[in-house]
DNA sequence: ACATTTCCGTTGTTTTTACAACAAAAAGAT
DNA sequence: ATCTTTTTGTTGTAAAAACAACGGAAATGT
């Protein structure tokens, strides 16, 4: 258990708490039992079949969402790193446990807030919690449109497509041509959804035709 | 341009205006400007780009949520039916444009409020307000979810495992192994993001082995 | 610096898919 | 009922992906 007071500038600058004030952040942060956990590498957060009721913040570290396909094959559906939330959608569905993992890949400081026990114990009453809300709200707008371009990504028809529709998304996130990415070879072939060494041959491939450059895990888009 | 009243009951139980009673369901739909709308078979609701300012709930029929990847294939990203909402997630993330198309599959009937002229009047004081954007973070919830769903389904490495993940939740949904289900076959392959020839041989090839009979778009899953 | 482990690229082989072309069946129109 | 159009199933072929096996590079630990 970490100590809150050291993170509570970050805290405050993330997407959750925006719009509030000192005091509305620290009231809802009590009322909330908001707490920060440290999680180990490779530490599971989220396990398919949770029933989450806790409001995850990510605030330091990365963490991948995943499912296991039913023999063995791993889905990496997202990774997510500071400010981003864990597993929201099942805070808002009620009775619906979690059909994801959430897997640290490196240490990762988490933010928990109860979330049940405050919007029971509240419910009209605290102003705070209608600004909650509506970020909340935000926020599952963005996610939602992130995995329709995740689901864009794979829905390519080719390896070298689904590369460079991942390198273009890249690159307009990033303002840039050139752009570091999160993912290892392994971890990238997962959530493209190909097998790992013909994701490798066709980036060789795509780089001997001039298409991108890369040096590690740097890339950067030609032409 | 139709009338209103003619589906008050069905718009009162729709999950968009849960827990309202009808005087706030009234205020409501006056403050939003709600209004409701034909579409034709084939028409489109939404384009890429548009800026959407409006909740669309549809009342009866059917729409398609595509993408157009850059060559002429079609992605079909969802297929919606009555009670559900027309690209919500392009509601809550101000100025992002929409990147799908929703395009009716059949003749419907939409409801449509405009959100962002009341957001923007009644901001702190509408009551109402607060239940509606509390129902909207739990739909966004669910089709976040759904979403979810519809990556494992296209994630899946042949045909024939993305056709059995795609029957197993549909059986689920339906709490039963028999079902209808509402894509024709090249729909179906559009969803699945596979050819529909290779899908339709596989198809037959499940059920000579015996894993699955239909007729039509009634399917039985056996075992 | 050395050993060990993890990560990455390459190649050949097998499996699966896409694509094209066509026939049969079903649905719609007159 | 007849004709037309749309949808669905079947087959062969070419393209692409998965898989397996391996060697080298890079990172890690001691």
């Amino acid at each position: 258990m970490e100590r809150l007071e050291k993170y509570y500038n970050q805290i405050k600058n993330s997407p959750v708490f925006y719009g509030m004030n000192d005091e509305e952040l620290r009231g809802l942060l009590e009322c909330f039992n908001a707490r920060v956990r440290k999680y180990e590498k490779e530490e599971m957060i989220i396990r398919q079949g949770d029933m989450i009721s806790n409001i995850y913040l990510i605030l330091d570290g990365a963490v991948n969402i995943e499912k296991d396909s039913y023999w063995g094959r791993r889905i990496i559906i997202s990774r997510l790193g500071k400010n981003d939330n864990l597993a929201l959608s099942f805070v808002g569905s009620k009775d619906v446990e979690s059909s994801i993992d959430a897997i640290t890949v490196e240490d990762t400081l988490v933010l928990i807030l109860g979330y049940e026990k405050c919007t029971s114990m509240c419910q009209n009453a605290c102003v705070r919690h209608k600004v909650l809300i509506n970020n909340l709200f935000q926020i599952l707008s963005k996610e939602n449109i992130e995995l329709i371009q995740k689901i864009e990504n794979v829905s390519q028809k080719t390896i070298r497509d689904k590369l460079m529709t991942y390198f273009s998304n890249e690159a307009q996130k990033n303002h840039s041509n050139t752009f570091s990415i999160n993912f290892n070879r392994q971890d990238l072939a997962d959530y493209l959804n190909v097998d790992r060494s013909a994701m490798s041959f066709e980036l060789s491939k795509l780089q001997k035709e001039g298409f991108i450059k890369y040096d590690k895990n740097r890339f950067e888009l030609l032409s």
